[in-house]
RNA sequence: GCAAGUGUGGCGGAGUGGUCAAACGCACCAGACUGUAAAUCUGGCGACCUUGUGUCUACGGUGGUUCAAAUCCACCCGCUUGCA
């Protein structure tokens, strides 16, 4: 299911298959956390060139035709658009409610999105619910981890086992495995989320494998296809019939807990790997040495994911690392807070300098972005409307895309 | 015309004798953001410079009281409301 076509130097360009359709590698998954990139919306997603009429793009939407011209991958990849999204499974959880979702259909049907979905496992917010936030009241046992709502107070358990269940609810095309997710800490409490980290990555490969089990059995009735747990060398990978799995490597700034945590989910086994933690240290130092040394140590026939990564530089840099899959926040948020992306270098929108700049935001790359001006965008920032938000959101993921296919 | 009230920085609006270059908003200027507690947050925002517990000019105007005035007094000017 992960097929490396060529290589440069550690750079690999490859295809990931899943349940809806093909990633090609190296790609970037823009963060849909509650189910939407902010600002946009899915037919937007599927051609920031602005090259089909919308409402072309919204009827197969609807139809979920994967066949057709504009899903097809290779158009996808020599246009740049995005191709996979990434989904969280606490916040879904915690709004509508998984059951929710998967009674509307699950979550491609519920937000009209046909092609992967990664969903997060709530990993990244033992880390930013728990660990690191002050006056919550969440906690991490052995067992699993006890969310507070920061916002509406509710309070939610995920297990590995219930991290799994829920992502298959969702209908998670890339399923990633609970993880005890740290900032840079002291050796004793890295290494007890380590080991906490493999303990449930090994509890929700077995969850995972009893849901295909049971997924088999139904479908078997009908049927004679089986799910293969490893189907990676099967000559006819691009017909998949299962979900992925990926597993978290933690273990912050420590280099030996990191290689031991590799060995360890190396050893389980696992669809595909991520680099996981925000493991800079207290100088913000981005740790490249650190993403080299994890890469170089997983296998190399898996894709591996640089989990929250990151910006442009930190990006090409994972690439030459050998890293396939990336997601981070940064070209969505940033957005929506009027920093841009381009060809040209950074575009502050807002700044005054903006005001009556007739320029086109990014001349360079065909997007529904670059047919706007400058001021025009300085404009809309200034008056509060979130079609500012929304073009710059399509020039930063239509600007990581072209820095993966094109530095 | 009489009466009452009011006049503060680009705007709104605190402050009614010293700790006021003046709270708090807004606007403006800049910065941050990395598996989204984030359409958020942080700084700056009279002028000048040797960037400091620095100098100067400032709370409608002019004069006065006081060691000290945005704050008290007098007159003037403007605005608001009420009564003629």
């Amino acid at each position: 299911m992960f097929k490396i076509l060529e290589k440069r130097g550690d750079r690999r360009y490859g295809i990931l298959s899943t349940l809806h359709g093909d990633i090609y590698t190296p790609a970037f998954g823009p963060d849909a956390t509650r189910g939407l990139i902010k600002n946009l919306a899915p037919h937007e997603i599927l051609d920031l060139s602005g090259r089909y009429p919308p409402i072309e793009i919204l009827r197969l939407l609807a139809s979920h035709d994967t066949n057709h011209d504009i899903f097809n991958n290779k158009l996808r990849k020599q246009y740049n658009e995005i191709q996979f999204i990434l989904s969280n499974t606490y916040h879904l959880m915690s709004y509508p409610g998984y059951e929710f979702i998967k009674e509307s259909g699950g979550l491609h049907t519920f937000i009209n999105w046909p092609l992967p979905i990664l969903t997060d496992s709530g990993g990244f917010q033992v880390f930013s619910l728990i660990h690191k936030a002050q006056n919550l009241k969440g906690k991490v046992t052995d067992n699993g981890a006890i969310f507070q709502n920061p916002i509406t107070g509710q309070k939610l358990e995920l297990t590995p086992e219930s991290a799994i269940d829920i992502q298959f609810n969702l209908g998670s095309d890339i399923m990633v495995v609970l993880d005890d997710c740290r900032h840079y800490q002291d050796h004793k409490e890295l290494k007890r989320s380590v080991y906490r980290t493999i303990e449930w990555a090994k509890r929700c490969k077995i969850r995972f494998e009893q849901r295909l089990k049971e997924k088999f059995n139904k479908l078997n009735t009908h049927s004679n296809s089986q799910p293969h747990s490893d189907a990676s060398n099967n000559e006819r990978s691009h017909r998949i019939d299962r979900p992925l799995l990926f597993a978290v490597v933690q273990g912050g700034i420590d280099y030996s807990l990191r290689e031991y945590c590799v060995q360890e989910l190396t050893k389980i086994g696992f669809d595909g790997y991520g680099f996981g933690g925000w493991a800079i240290n207290e100088k913000e130092y981005f740790p490249y040495d650190l993403l080299k040394f994890v890469a170089e140590r997983l296998p190399e026939d898996k894709p591996r994911y640089a989990m929250g990564v990151g910006t442009p530089t930190n990006i090409i840099q994972c690439l030459d690392f050998g890293y396939d899959l990336f997601d981070c926040v940064i070209p969505s948020r940033n957005a929506r807070h009027g920093l841009a992306y381009t060809t040209q270098g950074e575009v502050r929108i807002q700044n005054a300098k903006y005001k009556k700049d007739k320029s086109p935001l990014d001349p360079n790359l065909p997007s529904i972005a670059s047919k706007y001006t400058k001021e025009y965008i300085h404009h809309l920032f200034k008056i509060q409307d979130s079609l500012g938000g929304e073009l710059l959101t399509i020039q930063n993921l239509k600007y990581f895309n072209y820095i993966l296919n094109n530095l």
